[in-house]
RNA sequence: GGCCCGUUCGUCUAGGGGUUAGGACGUCGGCCUCUCACGCCGGUAACAGGGGUUCAAAUCCCCUACGGGCUACCA
């Protein structure tokens, strides 16, 4: 490119939702494309039309602006290329870089599973050395062929931004086929004609294209054209040390969308994994993020996902929102979250219950108590705290005088509480637990007197009072 | 099988010749306290193994083991 600025992409293939190994190899290439104020594109690898899906590209989309990896210039199918591939297809066969081979795909079988008993296989190079007269007689019965890439001799070399340099003999890679017998270009062809085109000037991806990247730089090098720079991220594992997948129900992104952890958290976390900022920050702001990147600090080895570190990067996020934001959060999951409250009680819940929560769904789930009257109370907390019925005695003494309390305050219902233990002379704790676990339902929560007020006199009473019916 | 890549606490990682091998999550204990969280303090826990090189190796070299990836007319 012209502008000496990094040209990155992120190509997924549109037969499946975008997973967190998707997610992070995305993010990676954002990161490193805002980092240096280059350019972020968007592929669809489109080519295998029986396991694509247009629901998948738009899941995958979805993902991506969810989590906020825009990306620059329009969106690129990989699909709507083919005229060019066939023509580079023409051009490698004119100059000798290609040659038809004849063999049937059954034959090619039957070789490998030989070699599966020895050794390696490779194309044995049949059709390698085919004069023009063979071809003529070939094609003139009718005989369907593959273009295969000639390989040269010597080997393939190239630095790799986190790998370091990697080195293969020729030797190693074997004529492989660049176009199928329908004529239809293969992957490894028709990326590197794609990123050529597009400008690419970093190729940043998954690891397991490694054994890949030979084979490409020899494509680019019979087309004529220079390659661009590689960098391979290691993988995103299991607990088993394998590469995650959905055996390991790893969810997909838009599961974590909707269990409700932040977007920021998700990406602040997967940039952890297999990078580190040098520092020993930890919660990073996606700008942060871009500002901190490096390439050079990413790491060789795979990393494990954990879960349980999500979630503390996921709470400290929440801890760090504003309730609005909360609040926005958790409208986009649920638009009909407590519509029928005013806001401004909903923003005196999030902010009760930011701190006890790792998610947005914890944080609707266990807030129900501000929203309605509990239907039950916990057993254990039951037995614990409102063992017998001089607890009742207590609770309605209580009672009686918050009846009276005309004005509403966290100080006022605290000074109340405690004149009526000092009254019956027991400790104040005898009477609070059992309040919570009436108002509650459970015991624990927020500081019992910010929630009596926050409730409200009237909920408050209604529900001592029901109880004082139950209970013990 | 071949080729490539990797290996520091359970997990994410720092450390690249001389460190009490550091931090974070988790876990355990304590403090705070009306509970639960938050917060704070503290504990537990790692250089895969073996050979070299060196006065000195987690760090450099070799081998082994283990793990992963690739080895398609998939992407």
């Amino acid at each position: 490119m012209t502008d000496n600025l990094p040209h990155v992409r992120f190509a997924p293939s549109p037969t499946g939702e975008l997973h967190l190994g998707g997610a992070r190899t995305a993010l990676f290439n954002w990161l490193f494309a805002r980092h240096h104020g280059g350019q972020f594109h968007v592929r669809i690898e489109d080519t295998d039309k029986l396991r694509s899906k247009p629901e998948f590209t738009d899941q995958i989309l979805e993902s991506l602006t969810w989590l906020g990896l825009d990306w620059d210039g329009p969106l690129l199918h990989q699909s709507h290329r083919s005229g060019q591939y066939k023509q580079a297809l023409q051009a490698l066969l004119k100059t000798g870089h290609a040659y038809r081979c004849f063999c049937s795909k059954d034959k090619l079988e039957l070789d490998r599973k030989q070699a599966a008993k020895g050794h390696e296989f490779m194309y044995s190079g049949t059709c390698r050395d085919l004069s023009d007269a063979q071809i003529k007689i070939r094609l003139n019965q009718g005989q369907t062929f593959t273009l295969r890439l000639r390989i040269p001799e010597g080997e393939t070399v190239y630095d790799d931004r986190i790998y370091g340099k990697v080195k293969v003999n020729n030797r190693e890679i074997d004529d492989f086929i660049i176009a199928r017998s329908d004529g239809s270009p293969v992957y490894n062809l028709v990326v590197v004609i794609d990123d050529h085109t597009m400008g690419i000037s970093h190729v940043i991806r998954g690891d397991d294209h490694i054994s890949n990247t030979p084979k490409q730089i020899l494509i680019y090098q019979a087309l004529g054209y220079d390659p661009p720079i590689f960098a391979h991220l290691p993988m995103i594992l299991g607990p088993d040390k394998k590469r995650l997948s959905k055996r390991h129900n790893a969810p997909g992104i838009q599961e974590f969308r909707n269990a409700g952890y932040p977007p920021a958290a998700l990406v602040n976390y997967l940039a952890m994994l297999g990078w580190n900022p040098d520092t020993e920050q930890e919660i990073f702001t996606p700008e942060e993020l871009v500002a901190a990147f490096r390439l050079s600090q990413v790491q060789k080895k795979g990393a494990v996902y954990d879960e349980k570190k999500l979630n503390w990067v996921s709470s400290k996020h929440l801890l760090a929102m504003t309730d609005d934001d909360i609040l926005a959060g958790i409208r986009s999951i649920d638009p009909d979250w407590q519509t029928e409250r005013p806001d401004g009680y909903n923003r005196l819940v999030i902010e009760q219950m930011k701190p006890r929560v790792r998610s947005l769904q914890g944080l609707m789930e266990d807030s129900t108590f501000f929203y309605q009257v509990p239907e039950e109370y916990d057993a254990k907390t039951s037995r614990k705290r409102w063992p017998d019925s001089e607890v009742n005695n207590l609770v309605r003494n209580y009672y009686d005088h918050l009846l009276v309390q005309v004005e509403w305050t966290a100080e006022n219902i605290e000074w109340l509480l405690r004149e009526t233990a000092t009254e019956a002379i027991v400790p104040a704790s005898k009477l609070i637990h059992p309040v919570r676990l009436a108002l509650t339902g459970s015991g624990a929560g927020p500081s019992l007197f910010t929630l009596m007020e926050i409730l409200g006199q009237e909920a408050c009473l209604q529900r001592l009072k029901l109880a004082l019916e139950k209970l013990p």
